[in-house]
DNA sequence: AATGAATGAGAGTTCATTCAT
DNA sequence: AATGAATGAACTCTCATTCAT
């Protein structure tokens, strides 16, 4: 391994290392509780050092976001080998909620939280793609005739609303729904869309 | 109109004056970017003013929040006068949409924005009227064997969840949704709520 | 009476009363500690009418420690009338003790308090002549030669340094004296020099 | 000299040049008057400065206190050579008043300032083990039956009380003596004591 | 005589960011 | 690559004081 390389990969390591840290501040203290100062600690380096790796405090988020629409990608494509698609759609709705719900401060970061950070539209690919994938498979299931209701479109946006206000309410919770009953809740609303949308 | 009424309105106006300069800002800039300085600025008075109508700023994002729960409620409750219950729910559904988009930061203060504010039991009353006022409507509909799924609570739930959804993704607009189509999908998404949920 | 002596009786009135309401807040809460606001609030004025009477607030500390130079001199002519010499000396010290136990405020506030207030010579005449009462009280003792000491002007020095300094300790408490000791210290402490400066 | 050491040092002249600072602005102007800007102007420094070595503005007194007890007691031992008790007792005095002539500043600090500071108990270790001192000196002259007074312990008090009263007198000058007199002043008092309580 | 309304000045404190080393 | 030291700019909040009414 060349000096190059290896540079690059301790680059690698410090970046990871700011970015764990800063994610797990998110996570225990919440977003604008997060100083600079904290991170540095955290990695025990001083903030100085953070500088070296990022332009600004806005960029540490931005690229928290960025691996966050990449790890929920992944956990989205896990469902496509499922040969069924009402099956897969189901699948798709619940792959959906068991990644908010594993990942809430991720979540928020990426579909709740105030938006002054990603700007540019290439940011938004991988975003995208996990849309086109839901697309895909609503598709899959009208074309078939298997949905009261045909257009897919309109069905994709209305199925994403559906899972992303139960995971919206879940994870800023408190609100209204008490904490023991959110998985019966979450399941029985998916009970509730199973029953309803499919002919 | 009495020294003490003109005083009382005068009273009244400043209040208003420093709430509504407060949303302005909340809503063009965020609340953590929202200082006593800015509004004080935006009203043209000096910082020490705000504090002869506020105890402090988080009272401030209080009073605005606890005005916006009252207004929904007005607007939620114009829609109890419909008689057909499954026209009801659907009304009911519009009209928490149409508060939503009218009333983009109200919402987002109520519902999306992080609590740090509201503390007290009872400043949650209004929020939970509306929300009896969902149960009520649900269970008008399940009461006569109208909807495809029985259990009124988990549907209310569901349904909430379903608005929610759609409001969360419209205000926090610029995500995937363009915004032109954004009416139309509204519209698409409540009729495929209709042929979904309904024998 | 005349319209004229009916306001200069008011006044004096209201001038007492802020005193009054001021020297009640330094004595709960501390000089620092009170705010035009607070004194305002307890006599149930405003605090604009609080300058009617008194230019600002250091003059109403300035009229307080004047009040209270008064109150103390009165207090230190009450031992006049006793004929014996050293019995009157005692007494004089005695009543010293007592008026700083009885007003530890007022006299934190004549010998003790930093000293921004009494700027005006001519405000000193009165402290001046409860000193002029020890002198007298000690030249009356050395003249008869009934002390160890002969010179009278060191002997009142000292014996002003002597209670001032059991005052001070006693009202700036916590320091080392434990509370429930106190009187037994300073009747002590009497005795003490009872005992060293009479022959 | 290792880097180390080097920077060890740096921080502590940092933090004397704070201290000092802040010494000489207590002096001139009186606690409550002394700001943080004021410090930071006096040092030329920026206020953020200061808060890299003190948490905050109550951490400068209380350092200041600890160090004007610790240069406080190092005085007071350092006539605890003199072997004849007598002569170790008027020089305790001596060197008592002498601390207080020398750093009127830290005397006020430690025995007269407004106490808002020393909180925890063992920062008054240092306080008490001078007034053991005094104990320990008396006890000396008592048991040898050199004072007309006996109880060791009373005479104690009354002698820090005759000292204390001569400090802060002085330090709080401008009252009743003349600036001129003071030495003489008190020399006479200590001739005066001298003179009442040997036998 | 009394005050409601307003504020300038300033308090202590925090934090993202810079830069010489 | 790493950082100790420093700071400008901002924050929320307080208070003595003023003045038109």
């Amino acid at each position: 391994m060349g000096t190059k390389e290896r540079k690059q990969r301790d680059k690698k390591d410090m970046t990871d290392n700011i970015l764990d840290a800063a994610m797990k501040l998110f996570l225990s203290q919440g977003y604008k509780n997060v100083t600079l100062r904290k991170i540095a600690d955290e990695i025990e380096y001083s903030p100085a050092t953070i500088y070296l790796y990022f332009k600004d405090k806005e960029q540490i988020l931005l690229e928290l976001q960025k691996r966050a629409f990449e790890k929920f990608d992944i956990a989205q494509m896990s469902i496509m080998h499922i040969e069924d698609p009402v099956k897969r759609l189901i699948a798709h709705g619940e792959a959906y909620i068991q990644f908010a719900l594993d990942n809430p401060e991720q979540y928020d970061l990426m579909f709740i939280m105030e938006q002054p950070v990603i700007k540019k539209p290439e940011d938004w690919d991988t975003g995208m793609s996990s849309y086109n994938l839901l697309l895909q498979n609503v598709k899959a299931c009208t074309d078939k005739g298997l949905l009261r209701f045909e257009d897919y479109k309109t069905a994709s946006f209305a199925l994403w609303a559906f899972v992303h206000g139960i995971a919206s309410i879940i994870i800023k919770r408190g609100m209204v729904v008490p904490d023991d009953y959110r998985k019966a809740m979450i399941q029985g609303a998916f009970e509730f869309l199973r029953k309803s949308i499919y002919k």
